[in-house]
RNA sequence: GCGAGAGUGGCGGAAUGGCAGACGCAUCAGACUUAGGAUCUGACGGGGCGACCCGUGAGGGUUCGAGUCCCUCCUCUCGCACCA
């Protein structure tokens, strides 16, 4: 056997020996447990890049980890495949999207199959394709019956590059997600999912989710944005109807000077009708409305406003207030309104100081309640004591609150209210590459779904691509027209399509039942299969699609359709590919290609190295050097193995792992296999440091090439090394899995490396007959002393006295007290 | 402002409250070589000839013992942010 390893031959020999043999197929029939591992579905841009080589190949390890340790392991891959760069590529060079992606996916099929990851590739699948895409439109009417997919006409983002609407999550600081433009708002009428029907359980769940990183559902936490208070309703004097109000803060009702409505308030018009100032406060209105929303929502914009002319009355006190128009009101949020409580709330502390509004102290500072009725110079919205609230004064405001809240709901006013800042989900774009929108419009009928055996909807060949801000389905009549369902007059099709995150909101369940075309899964092998035990990817997903696909499972859960309503148990992060310390993209040329890596030094070292320089959950920095050493160290494997081959190790036969071991020698080789299979072991499946583990398999080889020369040259050594061997290379499986597998068969086994269990720790082979102990005196190291390993507290202290520098230490003083951790530390307290 | 996470050698990073810096990279020295950008051996936080002293963002505290736990700050990253 050569000492030197050539990867790229032998990774493309196993490539394709697995691919033959099938090894990573799985079906339901099986007597191991189930252990569903998925890695996020990636989007088919055209090559894969270093942060899908990280991704999967984390994936990979645990996949590969787990199957050896005897579970059914289902370890899918497809392709998210409708969206816009797709159909800009059409536009751009007046490609077919369908070929575009379909090509791209050619190609980055090839580059994943290339690193050799074990996925299932028969239960691939492509959401663009129509097979996929019809159950999407069939599981939209799922919603759509059960009242969970409605339209509506409301101000939506709408970005001007990507020419279509956004849903909120996907607007990140006022810019496109996608691209970075800046969003506008447009009044359109669109598809919504109802998510906020989900809000509160969406929360809750979060709690039983122990396997998701905090930090995830903390931000989801926040994205819903629950909370509580009360909706008080303030008669109008002069016009007819209310205002109801929203407020967290209903202990501060007595300190109500005005109220404030949003400009886009329905009441506007009522409010503002007749008043000598009217064609000025329309303009006022109009004014705010057309700012962006930036401009108007940023923290430092300033608080404008304009009276109304008209008074509602408050009805705790029964004072008659003015209602002002007020640009910091949002419509979208609460009830549109607010009430203005300057002494209390700093947004309305500074329209009132603006515009001269009474300022009215109704919480005292704990101990001030006197000199609290002063002017205030800030808003105070802390906790504190009632005062000018009627029967409620000398209270403390929590305590105020229930009591108020009681009051208030018994005498009409108001009731008790929970809002949350989720908004419904926006699924219609007006693009074409994407699932169309299975409604048809019929002037007599309506709205109609399009029948479930008419599906799928197919979206139409050789379509003409112009931006305009509309459905480019739109310009196609041979989709537009068509029949009414119902009454069987002409009509016409919703040419919308959706979102692609409503395509990845279920694809992990069509994994469980790939080219089913009777129904989008088989209920028993989804029950089988979901939920998905460990879910890895991008943390930028954090409020988008791991909230979108909750979202879709708890909805489907409840229409019966899905066991379980939460997709996901574990979830793990990874962190970013950075290079020069900032994210690798195209646009900024900092890009490795993954091409270029395999090709000079294979699909192992790269792997190993997105592994190994970093912990999965945090970003990692790509070095050129660092890779070179992952090539090194498997050279230094190879290497390790081939001469022990040569030496003749493994001459008579295949060693099973088992080791005896007499000599010093053979046990510290057995030591040291058996403690880096410990550490590997639980750092795999415990905390996912794969790092450390490779340090481990790093160290024991180390420790190998030092302690090989002495322990080969017996037959009984042979045995001892030729077992620890076996035990590297099952260990380096995961993570090197070509090499691994060339090595197993050199070194005389049959069959697949891959389907040989994990080996298991010998807890006697690691303890050893003497260990070392450091020796503190007062919290200070002075010496380390070798004892055996069976010493006692009274051995080792009798040893480290013996010890010159502890003695020195010691000298003179009393031990007043010993601590002793067995193997590791004695601690000498004098004095 | 609110919430989450992180600050450790020249670099990436290790350390159930128990010998800080595992493992790797870079660097230096040596060996082997016609050669070495291959491989092997060794050194490698700072200071000091030395015994020793100092050292995990800063400052306190708990403890026999703190990178780790507690308190007060500082810096950075991410998320939310006029949400009533």
């Amino acid at each position: 056997m050569q000492e030197k390893y050539f990867a790229q031959e032998t990774e493309e020999k196993w490539q394709s020996n697995w691919e033959v043999d099938g090894i990573y197929k799985v079906s339901e029939e099986s007597e191991r447990p189930k252990f569903y591992l998925l890695e996020m579905l990636p989007y088919p841009s055209g090559r894969i890049h270093m942060g899908h080589v990280r991704n999967y190949s984390i994936g990979d390890v645990m996949a590969r980890y787990k199957r050896m340790c005897g579970w059914n392991v289902l370890h899918p891959m497809g392709w998210d495949s409708f969206g816009l760069p797709a159909e800009n590529a059409a536009i751009k060079h007046g490609k077919d999207p369908a070929e575009w992606t379909d090509s791209n996916i050619a190609y980055m099929r090839k580059q994943l199959k290339r690193l050799g990851y074990s996925y299932d590739w028969d239960r691939e699948l492509s959401s663009s394709s129509p097979e996929y895409y019809r159950w999407t439109q069939w599981l939209f009417l799922q919603l759509h019956k059960n009242g969970l997919a409605y339209k509506k006409a409301q101000k939506v983002n709408w970005c001007p590059s990507c020419m279509t609407v956004l849903a909120n999550e996907q607007v990140v600081d006022g810019k496109c997600e996608r691209c970075d433009t800046s969003v506008n708002k447009r009044n359109l009428e669109q598809w919504f999912f109802k998510i906020t029907d989900y809000a509160q359980k969406l929360l809750d769940n979060l709690e039983k989710l122990s396997g998701w990183p905090e930090h995830v559902k903390t931000m989801q936490h926040n994205w819903i944005g629950r909370s509580e208070g009360m909706d008080i309703e303030f008669r109008l004097v002069d016009v007819d109807g209310s205002l109801t109000v929203f407020t967290t803060r209903h202990d501060t009702l007595w300190g109500v000077t005005y109220l404030v409505i949003a400009p886009e308030h329905p009441m506007v018009d009522r409010l503002i009708a007749g008043k000598p100032n009217e064609a000025e406060l329309r303009a006022f209105v109009a004014d705010v409305i057309s700012q962006e929303d930036m401009e108007r929502t940023s923290e430092e914009a300033e608080k404008i406003g304009m009276f109304t002319g008209s008074y509602a009355v408050n009805p705790a006190t029964g004072e008659k207030i003015p209602v002002w128009i007020g640009n910091y009101v949002l419509m979208e949020y609460g009830t549109g309104a607010v009430m203005g409580v300057p002494a209390h709330d700093q947004r309305d502390f500074d329209l009132a100081k603006k515009y001269g509004l009474p300022i009215k102290v109704v919480i005292a500072p704990e101990g001030t309640e006197g000199e609290a009725l002063d002017a205030p110079s800030a808003a105070f919205t802390g906790a504190g004591v009632q005062v000018n609230s009627a029967q409620f004064d000398g209270m403390r405001s929590e305590q105020a609150r229930p009591a108020m809240a009681e009051f208030l709901e018994q005498k009409g006013y108001g009731k008790r209210a929970v809002h949350y800042r989720l908004r419904d989900w926006l699924i219609s774009r007006q693009r074409f590459w994407g699932a169309p929108i299975p409604i048809i419009y019929c002037d007599k009928c309506g709205e109609v779904p399009v029948p479930e055996s008419s599906l799928p909807v197919m979206l139409p060949k050789g379509v003409k691509f112009m931006p305009t801000g509309q459905s480019p389905l739109l310009d196609c009549p041979e989709f537009v027209n068509t029949t009414c369902p119902t009454c069987g007059g002409p009509a016409r099709r919703e040419t919308d399509t959706m979102d692609t995150f409503v395509c990845s909101s279920w694809y992990f369940t069509r994994y469980t039942s790939p080219g089913s075309d009777t129904e989008p899964w088989s209920r028993r092998k989804a029950d089988y299969w979901l939920p998905v035990d460990q879910y890895i990817g991008g943390v930028e997903h954090a409020v988008l699609h791991l909230m979108y696909a909750r979202f879709f499972t708890m909805a489907l859960h409840d229409i019966g359709l899905i066991g379980v309503e939460e997709p996901f148990t574990r979830l793990l992060t990874q962190g970013m590919v950075l290079l020069g310390g900032s994210k690798m993209s195209k646009s900024k040329g900092n890009t490795v290609d993954p091409d270029e890596i395999v090709e000079r030094f294979g699909a192992d070292t790269a792997r190993l190295f997105t592994l190994f320089a970093s912990p999965p959950e945090r970003d990692l920095e790509w070095s050129e050097e660092g890779v070179e050493g992952c090539w090194r160290f498997l050279q230094r494997v190879w290497r390790l193995v081939a001469q022990c081959v040569n030496a003749g190790v493994f001459s008579d036969g295949v060693r099973g792992a088992a080791m005896s071991g007499a000599t010093e020698g053979e046990r510290a080789v057995r030591r040291a296999a058996h403690t880096a299979l410990k550490k590997v072991t639980s750092d795999i499946s415990d905390r996912h440091a794969l790092n450390t583990a490779i340090a481990a398999i790093m160290e024991f080889v180390n420790s190998l090439y030092g302690l090989k020369d002495d322990v080969i040259a017996t037959e009984s050594g042979k045995k001892v090394i030729g077992g620890a061997i076996e035990m590297l290379i099952l260990m380096l499986a995961p993570f090197a899995p070509h090499i691994a597998e060339e090595l197993w068969a050199d070194t005389g086994h049959d069959g697949s490396v891959h389907l040989v269990a994990w080996p298991e720790v010998d807890e006697s082979a690691l303890e050893a007959s003497t260990v070392e102990v450091a020796v503190q005196v007062n919290g200070k190291v002075r010496d380390r002393i070798v004892l055996p390993a069976s010493a006692t507290e009274q051995d080792a202290l009798a040893a480290a006295l013996m010890s010159e520098k502890v003695a020195a230490a010691v000298a003179g003083k009393a031990v007043r007290k010993t601590v002793f951790v067995q193997g590791k530390l004695l601690s000498i307290v004098v004095g």
